[in-house]
DNA sequence: CGAAGACCGCTTTTT
DNA sequence: GCGGTCTTCG
């Protein structure tokens, strides 16, 4: 029996059991970690630096609230941001109290609210199927207001028009309360009003008309439908005894009322974060939110988490020194027991190329000591910083991944096959419609769907609908009838199989009959093969699910990533420094840490750099034992080389903590400092002329000749012009000529 | 409807 | 300087 099966049959669930053993849960906790576990009753903030066990803390509390009979599954409530947090959590109280724990409410913020919209639905103008739109499909209803307006898009940006709409949403501004002092910032002189406003005005209107939302009518309407039913608001504030939220100081505004209004019954909100760590303002965080606790929820306790189980002393204490720097914040200091350990590395190099060299000899040192590539992560502050890594890495033959990317759920020909799933599961899905209809080619050009955009605003209804009046007029001739009349039969007949038929079946079938699949099949492009190899992903994935209702739900809440989530194979980690938040490295290098790189250009002129800094903060701090901390003196930056000025952060760490490593070699020491451009030196061009050591630790695959056509997961299709040895040169079809190491590249037939 | 040329913008990204 | 998107023309 488990301890929460134990706690349930307990007859009298205020009484705590006797049994010691129940406790042991605790007894691995330090004491501020056991203070915030055990304080059930009141407002909680947890004030968590970095590797102090947030997660375990928070598992643990919902585990001892279980145990302790304090409440049921289903009465607690536990919020996080990311799919991935949320798996965590439920796996982990499920370790500890065994079964029981899936009825805990348990999720992000998006797919709770969307488990309470669909119940409620129609108190919010919608109907229980609603669609949840992607950014795709909101930028072409922009576009389309904008048209249909007759408002310029050169003036208007649909893309900007989209994120001020956004912003306002993190704010949970509705249309009507926008307050005038926060205007976008244009005024249009006809109508002596806000351009934005008005878009977003029909914007909403037209998402009420197409069943649909956005992400941030997400949080907005729920909030909506709270303000509109108190009954319903009601229900929530009664259900949850106990809310938990993590990662507390990247919430919106939206988020925060959200929490508010739940929590405010039985006020028994334990709000966990990191004040230091809040780096997503730019998408509508606000670290007021988490500075503001204390007043928000008066008598709260904080809880500080200072003891850090991750890093060395030296890597906590130039962490400590550069945040301390930063005014608004409510202040921490992380210590650790471990003792000794590295001080930071500060490398200055020549160029990027110089960057990348050192970073993979360096790699090659810590194999060679033993340490697994897995250990070993380079973080960047902008994605195209990873090319230049990856070029050398693929020429030193040393494994690597990039995380983050372009994501499987965005690519082209899934947004178009999910269309058609769209189509079948909600007809009034007007965006999928359009997105739909004339592809593959059926004759039915812009005209055509024009027309029949205009009469379906006119009156009011799906653009479906309005195909299927205006297919019996003569509005449309030709192609386009009998192209729009055959798919409409089409998406009648996939609509009365959606009951009958398996899910990846009728996928499949739909994929075949709309002609979609042969559209890829006869395309000569070279990424067409990979399209059809991720529609049969595609298929692949709904078969787990019993619905194509189901599969889209899962979808637009869960766009992540699954494929690069395996972090225990032999590979080096790229990726950005927001992408490593909450991950941990043995050895961490920082790179492209110059002004205008790092911190931003951007946030320079924004003046937003406490954020910047904390971002350096997350990065320094995902080193456990050895962080290199990498700057360029010349850079190429938009096509131009320019001289750098080190990063302002790279002075704000403690001289203590650091060991300086500018090789009179290559750097030409300046004794006035290190701000000062590089003068000596002239670039050495040839990232391949550096000799490649013996591989070990690498299979050859062996059997290539002069000629053979070969795939390249980074470089597509080419044809090897070059042999010596491991070293393959080939000239590749869309990226010209490169030198990889053979186990690299695939024979193009085996692909 | 497709190809070619002009044009723009260029941080971070989850849901 | 590049790459994606939009426009225009045949």
């Amino acid at each position: 029996m488990t301890a929460l099966q134990a706690a349930l049959q307990n007859e009298t669930p205020d009484s705590p059991m006797t049994n010691e053993n129940t406790f042991n849960y605790l007894a691995s906790l330090n004491e501020p970690q056991r203070c915030a576990v055990e304080t059930t009753q009141g407002p909680v903030l947890v004030l968590a630096g970095a590797g102090t066990g947030k997660t375990k803390v928070l598992t643990t509390r919902i585990a001892h609230i279980l145990i302790q009979g304090k409440a049921l599954p289903g009465q607690i409530l536990s919020v996080t941001f990311t799919n991935k947090a949320a798996h965590e959590m439920k796996s982990r109280v499920l370790s500890m109290i065994g079964s029981g724990g899936e009825g805990v409410w348990s999720g992000t913020f998006h797919s709770l609210c969307v488990r309470m919209l669909r119940r409620h639905a129609e108190l919010i103008d919608r109907q229980q199927n609603f669609t949840i739109l992607d950014t795709d499909d909101q930028l072409r209803l922009i576009k389309q207001i904008l048209k249909a307006e007759n408002m310029d898009d050169k003036a208007l940006p649909p893309r900007h028009i989209l994120s001020v709409i956004g912003r306002w949403k993190d704010r949970a501004f509705l249309p009507e309360k926008v307050p005038s002092s926060e205007r976008s910032g244009y005024y249009d002189e006809v109508s002596k009003e806000d351009p934005v406003l008005r878009v977003y005005r029909i914007y909403q209107e037209r998402l009420r008309v197409l069943n649909a939302m956005d992400f941030g009518d997400l949080l907005l309407l729920t909030l909506e439908l709270f303000k509109r039913s108190p009954d319903v608001l009601e229900l929530y504030q009664k259900q949850f005894k106990y809310i938990l939220v993590d990662e507390y100081q990247d919430t919106n505004v939206s988020q925060y009322l959200w929490l508010r209004l739940l929590a405010q019954k039985h006020r028994n909100i334990c709000c966990v974060g990191d004040d230091d760590q809040s780096i997503y303002s730019w998408r509508g965080a606000e670290v007021s939110n988490i500075l503001r606790f204390e007043k928000d929820f008066p008598g709260a306790l904080v809880v500080r988490l200072e003891e850090n189980y991750r890093s060395t002393a030296h890597i906590l204490g130039a962490a400590g020194g550069l945040i301390t720097q930063n005014k608004k914040r409510l202040g921490k200091t992380l210590w650790t027991q471990k003792e000794g350990g590295e001080r930071l590395i500060i490398k200055h190099v020549y160029n990027g190329e110089e960057e990348a060299r050192f970073a993979g000899d360096e790699i090659e040192a810590c194999q060679r000591n033993g340490l697994s590539l897995s250990d070993i992560a380079i973080l960047v502050r902008a994605s195209f910083q990873t090319r230049e890594f990856e070029d050398r890495f693929i020429s030193l033959g040393i494994p690597y991944r990039v995380v983050g990317g372009p994501r499987f759920y965005e690519r082209l020909e899934i947004r178009d096959a999910m269309a058609y799933l769209r189509m079948v599961q909600q007809p009034s899905d007007s965006l999928a419609f359009e997105r739909i209809i004339n592809t593959p080619r059926r004759g039915i050009g812009a005209t055509s769907i024009q027309t029949l955009n205009q009469y379906a605003r006119l009156e009011d209804i799906p653009l479906f609908e309005a195909a299927h009046i205006l297919i019996e007029t003569d509005e449309l001739r030709g192609k386009a009838k009998t192209g729009l009349q055959s798919l409409i039969n089409d998406i009648l007949r996939w609509q009365s199989l959606l009951k009958t038929m398996a899910p990846d079946e009728l996928t499949r079938m739909i994929l075949d009959e709309s002609g979609y699949t042969l559209m890829w099949q006869q395309d000569k492009s070279p990424e067409a093969g990979g399209r059809l190899e991720n529609l049969k992903e595609l298929v692949d994935a709904i078969k787990e699910f019993e619905s194509v209702g189901q599969f889209l739900e899962h979808v637009s809440l869960v766009m992540e990533n699954t494929r690069n989530a395996d972090f225990s194979s032999e590979l080096v980690t790229l990726m950005t420094l927001h992408s490593a938040k909450g991950l941990e490295f043995d050895t961490v290098f920082l790179a492209g840490w110059e002004e205008g790189t790092f911190p931003h250009q951007k946030s320079i002129d924004e003046g937003n750099l406490e954020e910047e800094r904390r971002l350096a903060y997350v990065g320094i701090t995902r080193a456990k034992s050895k962080a290199f901390i990498l700057c360029a003196m010349n850079r190429l930056i938009h096509g131009t080389w320019q001289n750098c000025i080190p990063s302002r952060f790279i002075d704000e760490i403690p001289a203590e903590h650091v060991s300086r490593e500018d090789s009179t070699r290559v750097f030409k020491f300046n004794p006035h400092g290190t701000r000062e451009p590089y003068l000596g030196f002239s670039s050495k061009k040839s990232s391949t002329a550096a000799p490649l050591k013996p591989k070990t630790y690498q299979k050859t695959s062996g059997a290539f000749d002069m000629g053979d056509r070969v795939f390249h997961v980074k470089f597509g299709y080419g044809k090897i012009i070059g042999l010596s040895g491991e070293k393959l040169e080939i000239h590749f079809d869309h990226s010209g000529i490169k030198n990889v190491v053979s186990s690299f590249v695939k024979n193009a037939k085996d692909v």
